[in-house]
DNA sequence: GGGCCGATTGTT
DNA sequence: ACAATCGGCCCG
């Protein structure tokens, strides 16, 4: 059953990014809002940036907005892109070395992306480097039920121009709130 | 300081 | 196919 204050120790998400990244399908993702509301949903679609990815923020290295994904893992890594939206990320790997896991959606809004996402959950840059490990913040992650392999679908990552080949996203097939660019592209595969 | 680009999304 | 919209990053 549901229980919102089990979390993950650090040494589940310092580990490889490819590792975690389907691992964390079906966790529970948990945010308190400033009135105090609670919500939470399993994630369902994710996708993996590592630190000699082409695709990745920290691909050329260190700099001021990627510097929270070389640091500790198990906390949040959240930028702000298109001048509109806001992305979710889990920081992943040892310390010092970049890695990330993306939130692309959860399993409460139908269809929609990461950024929508983080707008209905007021999620924004004052989450950057959030612990997600700790119930007292207002926004971490909660264990799920584990998944079989054989219920993870596979497949590119979506609105990336470069590493296009990479198989890094991750997501529960029989999932009914995918992203509609998800929905479009698990179609036509 | 300038110019380009982007892990998105909704509209044409 | 394209516009909205602006911070980050690279260059000079």
């Amino acid at each position: 059953m549901l229980d919102l204050t089990k979390v993950y120790s650090q040494n589940f998400f310092s580990r490889p990014t490819l590792a975690v990244a389907p691992e964390l399908l079906g966790t529970i993702l948990c945010r308190k809002l400033p009135d105090g509301t609670i919500l939470h949903a399993p994630i369902v679609e994710v996708e993996a940036y590592t630190q000699d990815d082409p695709a990745c923020h920290a691909a050329k290295g260190l700099t001021k907005r990627c510097e929270v994904m070389f640091g500790p893992a198990g906390y949040a890594y959240v930028y702000f892109i298109y001048g509109m939206y806001h992305c979710l990320n889990v920081v992943t790997e040892a310390n010092g070395v970049a890695g990330a896991v993306l939130i692309r959606a959860i399993g409460t809004k139908g269809g929609e992306g990461p950024g929508k996402l983080c707008r209905h959950w007021q999620i924004s840059s004052i989450h950057n480097g959030t612990n997600l490990m700790a119930t007292e913040s207002d926004l971490w992650i909660a264990k799920g039920h584990k998944l079989l392999a054989s219920e993870i679908g596979i497949s590119p990552r979506i609105g990336i121009s470069k590493a296009q080949e990479r198989m890094w996203r991750f997501f529960i097939k029989s999932n009914q709130y995918l992203s509609l660019k998800e929905k479009r592209s698990t179609k036509t595969q």
